[in-house]
DNA sequence: AGGAAACTAGCACGGCTGTGCTAGTTTGGC
DNA sequence: GCCAAACTAGCACAGCCGTGCTAGTTTCCT
């Protein structure tokens, strides 16, 4: 049985059982004997790979933010920047079951924080990694109308306003039912870009 | 010892125990002797008036919310509808301490819904009243501004902006340390309300 | 071949959980 | 004065928690 096992792929399979202990059972059944169990193992083989619960709850948290990025780094562009831009975006919003999943885990393990300090440099990095990408998406579209003779926009506070859009949006779908249209809030959203980019 | 006691009273008190437990030790600390002993009482008698754990956590959930209602009834009005709407808004915003801890319970208590389903009537009831809110607001500015020439603007979909404008920059001055500028979200929301109220 | 390391497995401990239950204490109404 | 009700207090139980620890099993390296 105990043949040599690859570390990463185990914490892998680790932290997607986590995702879905959180996902169907709340934040508040995350335990290690939960986890194990989700993943077909037992309590010390799961804890020869994270020693304490807060590696793995850490390791998890960390796990999903890679992935968002990773799937935001794969969205192909197109040079249409007004395009492209509502492309990425749209990865951060809760619409495929992947990156709804990932929303809720994300709160939840937010949540989590009190109880688990090592959490709370996580989340920042997360906030502040959304933070600026949604700065550099609005200093983009920006620049390029740059000269049309609309307003002078701060690209630093239109960037913090998509954020919170981006934010809210994302909360308001979560909340509704997973089959429900998303299309108010893309519209939403192409509102803002077309702003940006236009000057409209 | 055990004199008659207004048991609303009691109630409220052991509400407040609630909420100041969840924000020192989060809401994995919530519990019946954490919340009893913070309340200086004792288990037994906290259960002679919240019976199960469930119903002082709802308890706890709607007293918030009718706080929060309160307060927004009582913003003074100018007749000034443009800086009305801004001090209507903030009154949900984390700016003071009181609608910091607010918002930090409520995001304890929409993660701890999935392990107290009583909890979900309560967080749909709120997100909806919260909804209306912003799109009276919105139909408000839009009505008084109506026919100066500019574009025509959906008021149901100005409402769900602000909504997710409100919302997304509630996460952000939460994720602020106490004490910090809330400026840049106020001039956010001032541009936003702005926008519908002149058409600029 | 044999020892070290990797891995699985699970027992045991103290501590925390919600809640059923009983008992004691004080009060208000008759 | 007395009794029922209101209230306080706390014991007891079964269950879950994280983790320290030991032991068994398989693999790899020398």
């Amino acid at each position: 049985m105990p043949r040599r096992i690859d570390v990463d792929q185990r914490r892998e399979e680790l932290a997607a059982a986590v995702w879905n202990v959180v996902r169907e059972r709340g934040v508040g059944a995350l335990s290690v004997r939960t986890v194990a169990a989700e993943a077909g193992l037992a309590v010390g083989s799961l804890r020869h790979v994270f020693p304490t619960r807060s590696e793995l709850v850490v390791f998890s948290a960390e796990l999903m933010i890679r992935r968002a990025t990773a799937r935001i780094d794969a969205v192909p562009r197109t040079g249409d920047l007004e395009r492209d831009a509502l492309a990425l975006v749209s990865q951060v919003l809760p619409l495929a079951p992947d990156s709804r999943a990932e929303l809720e885990v994300n709160l939840a393990l937010i949540a989590e924080a009190p109880a688990v300090p090592e959490l709370i440099p996580v989340r920042d990095r997360a906030t502040r990694e959304l933070a600026d990408f949604c700065r550099s998406i609005a200093a983009v579209l920006l620049a390029e109308s740059a000269g049309r003779g609309g307003p002078e926009i701060d690209a630093d506070r239109a960037g913090r306003r998509l954020h919170a859009l981006v934010d809210g949006l994302s909360l308001h779908l979560l909340a509704d039912p997973a089959g429900a249209d998303p299309e108010w809030a893309l519209e939403i959203l192409r509102d803002e870009l077309a702003g940006l980019s236009a000057r409209s």
